[in-house]
RNA sequence: GCGCCCGUAGCUCAGCGGAUCAGAGCAUCGGACUUCGGAUCCGAGGGUCGCAGGUUCGAAUCCUGCCGGGCGCGCCA
């Protein structure tokens, strides 16, 4: 719709200069905005405030002179006026917007372009460690990058989603302990719980169906047969949790694996080479002044394992190698910091690192009855993702956890999220694609049919009403936003966009009649504007990963 | 102490590649149904955009300093 405009600006400049009203030297970006206030018209250009410094003339002056000069052969525009400081407000004829939704109607797309097309991304998240139930803090990650994945792919990239995980380190032997102590207390025998160990009930769950399979004969066996145990019950139970999310991962990235082809100790090597390392304290470390960062880094514990951020480095060579357009790593506030170390060893290592990006999230606090829900992880006091999803549902969960840019803290409103009413934004908006549907049950009893297909600019004649002109206006804005939303990676942008569409939806409902008027021509012009609507709607739930109901 | 993020209406938050800009939802108050689901809609009140400087013709938006909150600053992951 945008462009469309640009195009008569465009040639009211080119006009313009030709005629020598202007002059002709630069050349000028011409955009357009809508503007939030119905006041300003239904589009309006800041194209005389930007081209007043090279005219030398006043922007209002220049702005008068477009408006003169308005090349607009089909009749698009109604009226223009100059206001403010030099803006050219234009308000725009119902034949355009009846030619939009013609457009609209005949793209299955809905007018979003697949500008990535033929490129690949790759999208990391969650990457959590299987040492405990996903926690409300994951879930945000993890419906993070599936948005973010499932946006990509809106762009046209082909998107693999990747989790990384350890289940090597010290968490794990802890881990292993931890169940081994419970295993021996399940069956009557002295044990000793560790001191950091993992004090959730699901541990003491592990321990009981082990015992439940093998009786006492575990008694003498080690923790690593009680890690293996716990890391493929635990890992279960995230899967699980995932798919009640809808989120499914192209691949499982295990670290080990890169101990195994020698890649960390290349890493190790290279960085050496460069002379960016330094031997001390039994130590290997990454000095910090020689790659940028503030302080030096161990690489290499003096127990000879590598620190975390080693393993990460060479992973993230691994991710750079295999040559995707676009790297997505999405992580929380807690992590910047290592996410930095990273990027320095990269450069310095001498790679390009401008196809990695990071989603950084802030935390999570869930609030009950208006009072903040406390939670521990230490002595497993939290609220895992399943119970919340048992809680809230997946609908309401996936939206609650989009509806704040990543960088805001997110509170979470329990009572909010699982209410069935007009205050919970999912149901305002899931309510307008059931409303539409409902209706349009409503016309197949009544015997009207519901024009799906494409339909051309004279069927839509009847269509007059600002209410329906402002929803035709919403819609043409849907591709644009979720091209935002994707390149700027921030979900956000649809789950604002959904609600003021279902907003006009409402409004539009509620003023006007759809069924039963008198002309059967206004019934069908009205019918394709719903459905267009209705798409739409679903389309950007859809991205969300939210359902677009027929019936609540 | 240093780094990153945040500070906008009573609450939760958008807007922050400068410009007709002080916004949305909730909450509060007042209205609209012989209805295609009122699970909706309309209206009202309410904010020196944390504070102070600076850049600019123009700053919630950019820069600097300060205040307040979160997260880091581990041979944890």
């Amino acid at each position: 719709m945008k462009r469309r405009i640009e195009e008569v600006l465009e040639r009211t400049l080119a006009a313009a200069r030709r005629e020598g009203k202007l002059g002709s030297s630069t050349n000028e970006p011409v955009s357009v905005e809508v503007p939030k206030d119905r006041e300003h018209g239904d589009i309006a250009s800041n194209l005389a405030l930007t081209m007043a410094r090279s005219e030398r003339k006043s922007p209002r002056a220049i702005a008068e002179i477009l408006r003169e000069h308005l090349d607009d052969p089909e009749g698009w525009i109604t009226s223009s006026e100059v206001a403010g400081p030099g803006f050219l407000n234009l308000r725009l004829s119902p034949g355009f917007w009846r030619s939009e939704l013609a457009r609209l109607s005949a793209e299955p797309a809905l007018g979003v372009v697949s500008e990535e097309a033929g490129k690949r991304a790759q999208v990391e998240f969650v990457s959590a460690n299987p040492t405990g139930p996903l926690t409300v803090g994951h879930g945000r990650n993890a419906v993070l990058g599936d948005t973010v994945a499932r946006l990509l792919s809106t762009a046209g990239y082909a998107v693999e989603r990747e989790y990384y995980f350890n289940n090597a380190g010290r968490q794990m032997k802890v881990l292993g302990a931890s169940v081994r102590a419970r295993y021996l207390e399940e069956i009557g025998r002295p044990s000793e719980f560790p001191e950091d160990g993992y004090q959730g009930d699901y541990i003491r769950d592990i321990a009981r169906s082990l015992r439940h399979e093998h009786g006492e004969s575990l008694a003498d066996h080690e923790g690593n047969a009680f890690r293996a145990a716990a890391e493929s019950a635990i890992f279960a139970e995230i899967r699980r949790t995932q798919e009640r999310l809808g989120i499914v991962f192209d691949h499982y990235f295990n670290e080990d694996s890169l101990y195994a082809s020698g890649a960390i100790e290349r890493v190790v090597a290279a960085l050496d080479e460069r002379g960016l390392v330094d031997r001390r304290e039994g130590a290997v470390w990454l000095v910090g002044e020689k790659v940028g960062l503030e302080k030096d880094r161990v690489l290499v514990k003096g127990t000879g394992e590598p620190a975390y951020r080693l393993p990460d480095i060479a992973y993230h060579e691994d991710k750079l190698a295999r040559g995707f357009d676009l790297i997505v790593d999405v992580l929380g506030a807690d992590h910047i910091s290592q996410h930095r170390d990273v990027a320095a060893a990269l450069v310095a290592l001498g790679h390009d690192i401008s196809t990695i990006r990071a989603v950084i999230y802030q935390f999570v606090t869930l609030t009950r009855h208006g009072e903040q829900v406390k939670m521990s992880t230490r002595r497993a006091e939290y609220v895992t993702l399943d119970e919340l999803l048992d809680e809230v549902g997946v609908d309401a969960a996936r939206f609650f956890f989009l509806c704040r840019k990543s960088d805001s803290h997110l509170e979470f409103d329990l009572d909010l999220a699982r209410k069935r009413s007009t205050d919970n934004p999912v149901f305002y908006v899931q309510y307008a694609h059931a409303r539409i549907s409902n209706l349009f049950a409503e016309a197949g009893r009544q015997g009207v049919a519901v024009p799906e297909g494409p339909a051309n600019a004279s069927l839509l004649e009847p269509l007059g009403e600002s209410e329906e002109f402002e929803l035709i206006g919403q819609i043409a804005l849907y591709a644009e936003t979720v091209a935002l939303a994707a390149r700027e990676l921030e979900p956000h942008r649809i789950v604002f966009y959904l609600q003021e569409l279902a907003a006009s939806l409402h409004r539009y409902y509620n003023r006007h009649r759809i069924l039963g008027d008198e002309a059967p021509e206004r019934v069908t012009a009205r019918l394709v504007l719903l459905h267009v609507v209705q798409r739409t709607i679903a389309a950007g739930l859809g991205i969300l990963g939210v359902s677009a109901p027929d019936r609540m």
